[in-house]
DNA sequence: TTCGAACGGCTTTTT
DNA sequence: GCCGTTCGAA
């Protein structure tokens, strides 16, 4: 165990502490990740079987990462750790359990934007005027409940209004429209598995007993529903090791709830604090900015941040007259600092609040052909295009999904349109089918005009072909012969503006993705390719051999590191970004994200603003 | 009945 | 800048 001298002596406690509950509070660039890794390697070279473990972290490319790490330490054995997100880890569990919750085993994985159909399309069902009720709103209620793991019932019971009356409706149609369809949301992925446990005592025991030691990064990150889910887990054994910082907590608006690790230890009260505070990452004059930030907040666990390394240069406002001339400002200053320092693009990072200011910047950026690479705004998975193939293949996993169905029923053009579908749809809840499997009658079905007709049997004798096909072709010819058939390709070419042309990419990228995996894993199926793509977060793609700017939020720039930074809007209104109903408890969020962004930074801070009042 | 063009509204952060 | 809605043409 030689990697055991290469950490102080804090560091050493958190490795070595493995019985019973223990709350890692960690600092910015203390060395987390060095600790968890270690801390696995170690219960692993102390004889506990790797599948006894279960550690969950906050990205997929973090669980890499950190596997690779630990391969390295112990060997193959690491194969066998159950380490992932929540939503990926679970997902998998659900996919063995599925059908004790009456799921099949092929569940679809319902992202936003399908989960925000769905809503619209049940509002429309039951006459619920979407001008009055946002459907956005009305999904971030049912999430928001789901994240606190209050069922249909109970929501309805406590529904103070008439908003959540409607909500509380919506909210019980919803959940029964995801059973029929055989998909589960982002949710259900965390809500399903504690309803299991719930009511098979058995399952919960197994998975108990499986996972005797159970870690979690980034914990201040965690919801009700992951609170409640690993209080379940780890009752038996109680070898639950948490680890993070309540100051980088910056996901409260996705039900995050921060309380999780402030009162850790008033549920394991016999919990052993350890606090890492040496920060090995950035300069004094970094830290001491970053410090000065976050001690203006109220709510927050006392720690003392320290670091032995050197000053460093002081951090540069640039103040600018409009954004454009902030982009300018910030390309000046990269080609200064990468001349001065000799270093590469690649140790760069601009990081914005919104992802609508990275236009602007990669504006700029481009002018001046600096290389950079963007993690997020609109995501590979989520292009209209890219959804509409995989909403194919989503159909041909799992065939009740009335979802996917509805979204390609008529892409490309078939003539089917919003009144043949409705014919198609009373076919199918008359005798109770899912819409693909209605449409293989279309013969039957009175009502829609010839064209439409004509297109459904089409449609459902394409379906009845590549059914059988998936069989016999790999997945990747599969993909490659559905696409050629559904000849959006060719439609895109005629169509022949830069927009099609770059769809046409897009897909061709789809394919090539799906033969990559394909030859990646052995086994891989179409199932767990689609799997594996509703589940990647931007930040999982991210390639830092690649030598370019690294553009991105504040929020996706947790747990990386640059020698360079820059903040830029640091404007009032932006960051903290204005909403009308902003409270202190939000305005601590926006600062501790502000924190985040502050102590990515190794080397040299800038920071931009606009000062609109004064240069006008 | 279907489809494409034009218009207006809104827009935080993400597994 | 994106999405849904509306309206007119085929």
């Amino acid at each position: 165990m030689t990697f055991l001298n290469k950490v102080n002596s804090r560091q050493l406690e958190a490795i070595k502490a493995v019985q019973g509950p223990v709350i890692i509070v960690a600092g910015p660039g203390s060395g987390k990740t060095r600790v968890l890794t270690y801390r696995i390697a170690y219960l692993i070279s102390i004889g506990v079987p790797a599948y006894q473990l279960l550690a969950l972290t906050f990205t997929n490319k973090a669980a890499n990462e950190m596997k690779e790490r630990i391969t390295q330490q112990v060997g193959e054995k690491s194969k066998q750790l159950w380490m992932g997100t929540f939503h990926s880890i679970f997902a998998r569990l659900l996919r063995i359990e599925a059908d004790r919750l009456g799921f099949g085993k092929n569940f679809s994985i319902y992202d936003t934007q399908d989960r925000l159909r769905l809503i619209q399309s049940i509002m429309n069902d039951l006459h619920i005027p979407s001008q009055q009720y946002n459907p956005q709103a009305v999904m971030y209620r049912i999430s928001r409940a789901k994240n606190q793991v209050i069922l249909p019932e109970e929501y309805a019971s406590q529904s103070l209004d008439l908003f959540e009356e409607k909500t509380a409706k919506i909210y019980a149609e919803y959940v029964r429209r995801l059973k029929l369809n055989n998909a589960m949301d982002f949710d259900d992925l965390l809500i399903k598995p504690i309803e299991l446990f719930n009511h098979h005592k058995k399952i919960l025991e197994s998975y108990q007993e499986r996972f005797r030691f159970i870690l979690i990064d980034e914990y201040q990150d965690t919801n009700r529903a992951q609170y409640v889910l690993l209080k379940l887990l780890a009752e038996k054994y109680k070898n639950i090791c948490v680890v993070g910082d309540d100051a980088q907590s910056i996901y409260g608006f996705r039900g995050a709830d921060i309380r999780n690790i402030l009162e850790f230890t008033r549920d394991y009260p016999e919990a052993k604090i350890i606090h890492l505070e040496q920060n090995y990452r950035s300069t004094r004059a970094i830290l001491s900015a970053a410090d000065q930030v976050i001690k203006k907040n109220v709510n927050q666990i006392p720690k003392n941040l320290w670091t032995e390394n050197l000053d460093g240069e002081p951090i540069t406002i640039l103040e600018c007259v409009d954004d454009k001339s902030e982009g300018e400002a910030i390309v000046r200053n990269i080609f200064r600092e990468v001349e001065r320092l000799k270093i590469q693009f690649k140790d760069i990072a601009i990081m914005y609040r919104t992802n609508a200011q990275s236009r602007t910047l990669e504006d700029v950026l481009r002018k001046n052909t600096i290389p950079y690479a963007i993690i997020g705004g609109i995501e590979f998975y989520q292009r209209k295009e890219v959804k509409d193939v995989l909403a194919y293949f989503r159909l041909l996993v799992n065939p009740q999904d009335d979802e996917s169905f509805l979204r390609i029923v008529n892409y490309p053009n078939r003539g089917i349109g919003e009144v043949a579908v409705r014919h198609l749809r009373n076919f199918a809840s008359t005798n109770s089918q899912s819409l693909s499997v209605a449409i293989s009658s279309a013969d039957q079905i009175n009502g829609p005009a010839k064209k439409a007709k004509t297109g459904m049997i089409n449609l459902s004798s394409m379906f009845e072909k590549y059914r059988k096909l998936k069989n016999e072709l790999s997945m990747s010819e599969l993909s490659r012969a559905l696409v050629d058939e559904l000849g959006i390709l060719n439609l895109f070419k005629e169509e022949g503006t830069p927009e099609a042309m770059a769809r046409r990419e897009n897909v061709h990228e789809l394919l090539s993705a799906i033969s990559e995996f394909a030859a990646e894993q052995p086994n891989a199926t179409l199932e767990s390719f689609l799997q594996e793509v509703s589940l990647v977060a931007d930040v999982d793609e991210w390639d830092n051999e690649f030598n370019a700017v690294t553009l991105m939020t504040l929020h996706s720039a947790k747990g990386l590191e640059f020698p360079i930074v820059f903040i830029t809007g640091l404007e009032e209104g932006l960051l903290p970004y204005y909403n009308s109903s902003l409270d202190t408890v939000e305005l601590e969020e926006e600062r501790r994200l502000f924190y985040v962004g502050i102590t990515r930074t190794m080397n040299k801070l800038f920071l931009s603003w606009e000062d609109i009042i004064h240069n006008r």
